[in-house]
DNA sequence: TTGCTCCTCACGTCACGTGAGGTGGC
DNA sequence: TTGCTCCTCACGTCACGTGAGGTGGC
């Protein structure tokens, strides 16, 4: 209605990526993000915040297998719960023993402490459905 | 080290408030900070956003009875996880039959879409929590 | 004078969303 | 020419946090 929109979507066609292990493969912005289901926008913005850094062909970004790597475990630590900040620090203190599979170096501390926040956030995601429930209830039996 | 602060803080003292309903009395903005464990930025925020309209005594700003009451339900809307926006709707679309305590107007929609949200979100954190707990249980295997 | 409580800007934070305007190769 | 994918700014969003600088009354 209003003209054009020029957002950078992404299609949701199926995952390009050959798992089979050719770790000589390359990937553009768009591969990775229909690949993790991210936007362009977010693997700019890990790039920018110092937690990726695709090589760069002109202007264009290529992403290879460890960039790839890495992003995966960005996102193991968004599942977790984790800030950009703590999985950069993690990533950087992350020592690679040769060919070992990149992850997410958490001491015990780290773990419990966020243990302990995620459990306070799901009890007071609790006791916010245990009173939407009651007043769905209420409704329910006025109607 | 580097001089003064210049924090608003709130000590944590105890509540003030007579709930005994004087519905004379009024409030400072501190007054109900304190009673609500919120921070003056929070209520001055509120205000910003139209969702309370405190009157003034010259600069400072008076609450009644009333804003209190609708802060206590702008905190339980909150703590059901809506947005601010959507409260200020909901506290909009009440209409109070004389007397009637203040309340949340929310439909059978809201409840039930907000419901799904907040499972998804618990559902989101258990997952978490698994994954780091076997995480923890290695470590200490490890240890 | 010190201390407390109140005030108004206004920039910062977190993780991006959104849009404008432009490029390059099929 | 159209369509697609890529690019760089740069402002917007959400709910405040944080700090500077100042006021008024005990």
């Amino acid at each position: 209605m209003v003209g054009r929109m020029n957002l950078e979507t992404i299609e949701n066609t199926e995952p390009v990526a050959s798992h089979s292990g050719d770790r000589m493969r390359t990937y553009t912005i768009g591969d990775l993000a229909r690949e993790f289901g991210v936007t362009l926008r977010t693997l700019r913005f890990y790039e920018d915040r110092g937690l990726l850094s695709p090589r760069r062909e002109g202007l264009t970004r290529i992403y290879d297998a460890r960039d790839r790597d890495r992003l995966a475990v960005i996102l193991k630590g968004k599942q977790l719960g984790f800030t950009l900040t703590e999985i950069r620090t993690m990533l950087a203190e992350e020592r690679r023993p040769e060919g070992m599979m990149l992850n997410l170096n958490l001491s015990l501390d780290q773990i419990e402490d966020q243990i302990e926040h995620l459990e306070q956030q799901k009890s007071e995601i609790e006791k916010a459905l245990t009173e939407l429930r009651s007043r769905r209830a209420n409704i329910t039996v006025a109607a």
